[in-house]
DNA sequence: GAATCAGATAAGTGTTCGCTTATATATTTC
DNA sequence: GAAATATATAAGCGAACACTTATCTGATTC
């Protein structure tokens, strides 16, 4: 887990999407594979440097092997972002604009 | 400004290494090369990418070009990682633990 | 206005990345 | 135990990346 391993893997859109799915709840990587519009061994790559990141842990259930997002990659993440909380949106209105703005 | 730019952006040492040089002070490419080791090109490409990204503005004063850090590109990546804070570790305690064993 | 200085841009190069197909390794099922 | 299934690993390839040297642009200084 190095900052250098999470922004990394983070700066891809194909894992940020698997990332994402694993938000919403754990899954298999077959189950992972669905809409992503890539082959097995790409999800298998991808899972890894997620994982060597801390972003995603893994647990072998038989044949399958489960995947969930990791804690403690975000936190590592919020970690970073914390020693910049000086230039955090002082007001979430802030925050909320600018996210508007950008959907125009 | 897209998540993959910030993403990226952070992703490279050098570039971290400037935005957060620019974190404590903001100031001109000049001075901010200083210590980096890397040519005066690399630095105004890294720049470039910062600023692409968001997370970097800079003003014209003259001859020189005053960078800062852009508070709109982390309130970007605030917002991304607030969709995840169900996974945050839920007590600062945990945060403090794990910050502390990576120290190791 | 010629020389100098800050910074950006252009072009080239070795390295890393994300992907693919092919194959290996477990585990389960019949 | 042979066939099938889930996943990982190997090898190779084109695209993108970070860097360099060389050059350009614009502002300042003498």
């Amino acid at each position: 887990m190095t900052y250098d391993e999470v922004f990394k893997a983070l700066a891809d859109p194909t894992r940020r999407a698997i990332f994402e799915k694993l938000a919403v709840h754990g899954r298999n990587a077959k189950q992972l594979r669905e809409g992503l519009g890539v082959s097995q061994p790409a999800v298998s790559q991808h899972l890894a440097a997620l994982r060597s990141a801390g972003l995603v842990r893994e647990r072998k259930e038989g044949r399958f092997v489960h995947y969930e997002v990791d804690p403690d990659g975000i936190g590592f993440l919020g970690a970073w972002l914390q020693k910049y909380r000086a230039y955090w949106p002082a007001r979430m209105d802030d925050l909320n604009a600018l996210l508007k703005d950008m959907d125009q």
